[in-house]
RNA sequence: GGGGAGAUACCAAAGUGGCCAACUGGGGCAGACUGUAAAUCUGCUGGCGUACGCCUUCGUAGGUUCGAAUCCUGCUCUCCCCA
């Protein structure tokens, strides 16, 4: 008989890891990662990985989810789901305490909640050419192709395109998941607190290495492009490094660039109540 | 001490007699989100009200005018140049 998920779950700079860390030596538990950028080998201090932390008294917490595939690429949610699931079973195999632990709020729900995702893999070349079109011609393309009412299809110009590939592709199958039962914790903190969370933490990692650590995937030869493309620390770093930002533009907007994501995320969280699953909110250890 | 420039909403910055509660950008707030999600996109952003609307704003005190953020005068402050 298999234990029923927990997951831990909160805005960055919050405290996930350490509480899910200390949750999981009380209840002898594996921790699975919700983390879209900590899956990246060598991406250590700029996606908070805090490795050290998966240790309580002595003790070292397995992990999962955290280096898995190589910077450059692009790793999703479709994959995320796949591994997700796979992980689980072991865990649970193994008669321990699965604990999902990350801010991904996408990677959370697809995980969980037995999200069903169309087996049709992006088209590069596919994609370069619908971005030619316009807004309208996208839309007339995808109506020739199947009915659109009652559909979210056009909510968005990538949601046009996306919908083009899956009725291009012909390929219909949709991978199923079960739904995950879950005992969801969110760590709590006051936006204020997590301004001040964020500030230091940056602070502390910008004059810990994180410059170094950015120069080094350069070094190793990840194109400027893709780091950008990861965001937020890899992002603002990579535009200092290339001497497009000073180093205090690169702080500055780095810092707030920082602080929305945090805003969306608690959106998501927020969405995730309005939507009826449960979450306890906690405070930080 | 003399000369010049300027003070606009959280910040920057337009506006230079009525179309201004005031362009735009940033920030902030709220939302969306099913193979980019640390991404991408949308709405709101003086106060009160569901709304027609009402009230208080453009350094400050007056003045001109039917009407002023916009014109005039005094004052305060900031910046630049000369001494």
């Amino acid at each position: 008989m298999s234990k029923d998920l927990i997951c831990v779950l909160g805005p960055t700079a919050s405290g996930k890891t350490k509480y899910a860390v200390k949750l999981a030596h009380e209840i002898d538990g594996e921790i699975i990662s919700a983390d879209s950028r900590q899956v990246y080998k060598y991406m250590d201090i700029g996606t908070g990985k805090d490795l050290d932390e998966y240790n309580f008294k002595g003790v070292d917490i397995p992990y999962h989810l955290i280096d898995i595939v190589q910077p450059g690429t692009k790793y999703n949610i479709f994959e995320y789901q796949r591994d997700f699931h796979k992980v689980l079973l072991e865990i649970q195999g193994r008669g321990k305490q699965p604990i999902l632990c990350g801010g991904s709020g996408l990677y959370i729900e697809a995980a969980t909640q037995g999200y069903s995702l169309p087996q049709v893999a992006p088209n590069i070349a596919l994609r370069a050419e619908l971005e030619q079109l316009s807004d309208q011609e996208l839309i007339s393309r995808l109506e020739s192709l199947k009915p659109l009412h009652n559909t979210s299809d056009t909510d968005s110009r990538k949601r046009v395109i996306r919908a083009l590939e899956i009725t291009i592709s012909g390929d219909f199958n949709i991978q199923k998941y079960p739904l995950v039962p879950t005992c969801f914790i969110g760590i709590l903190v006051t936006r204020q607190e997590r301004i001040k969370r964020i500030d230091k933490r940056l602070k502390e990692r910008l004059e810990g290495g994180m410059i170094e650590e950015v120069q080094s995937l350069l070094d190793r030869g990840i194109l400027a492009e893709d780091l950008i493309y990861y965001g937020l620390e890899y992002k603002f770093v990579t535009l200092y490094i290339t001497g497009k930002l000073s180093y205090s533009e690169m702080h500055k907007s780095l810092e707030t660039a920082i602080h929305q994501f945090a805003k969306r995320q608690m959106t998501w969280f927020r969405r995730m109540e309005r939507k009826g699953i449960k979450i306890e909110w906690k405070e930080p250890v």
